[in-house]
DNA sequence: CCAATGACCGTAA
DNA sequence: GTTACGGCCATTG
C-alpha cells in the first residue's frame, strides 16, 4: 500500500475535520491540493483503514447527503453524525450552510454556527 | 497498456 | 428546489 501520496493527503486533512463539522469531497480535494479529484477522494476514503482513527463519516457530497450507496454503513454515519451532534435530515441530508468546515478556518465555522 | 468501476461535481433542463 | 448528463481521475482487473 504504501505511501500513495495521495491516501496520505486526502487522510491526513480528513483528520483535520473538527468533530461536528463535515466537509465535501471536493473540499478535501482541493484542500490536499488537488482540486478536481473529488471522486478519487472518494475512492480514497471507501479504501480507508478501519483504523477508526480517520472521521470518514465527516465527508460527504457537495449537495449536503451522504453518498454512501450501502444502507448500513450510511446507516453508521448518520449515527455518528448525530453523535456528534449534526443535525440529519430523514432523507439523509445534511446542513451544510451551519456545518460546512470547508476552509477549516475555526472562527468562521463558529460565526456560522450561531443558533 | 486498455477497459471498467466508483463513498463525486458542475452545469443544464 | 430537484433530476439527468457528461466529465473528472485514481485504482483495479
Amino acid at each position: 500500500m504504501e505511501t500513495t501520496s495521495f491516501y496520505e493527503q486526502v487522510y491526513a486533512v480528513v483528520r483535520l475535520i473538527p468533530r461536528g463539522m463535515v466537509m465535501s469531497y471536493s473540499g478535501v480535494a482541493r484542500q490536499c491540493g488537488y482540486p478536481g479529484r473529488a471522486r478519487a477522494v472518494g475512492y480514497a476514503l471507501h479504501a480507508t483503514p478501519p483504523t477508526g482513527r480517520i472521521p470518514w463519516w465527516r465527508v460527504i457530497n457537495a449537495q449536503g447527503r451522504l453518498s454512501i450507496p450501502n444502507n448500513e454503513i450510511s446507516s453508521l454515519q448518520h449515527d455518528k453524525l448525530i453523535a456528534e451532534g449534526v443535525q440529519v435530515g430523514e432523507d439523509l441530508r445534511v446542513n451544510m450552510r451551519i456545518y460546512d468546515g470547508e476552509m477549516i478556518v475555526y472562527e468562521k465555522i463558529r460565526l456560522k454556527r450561531k443558533t
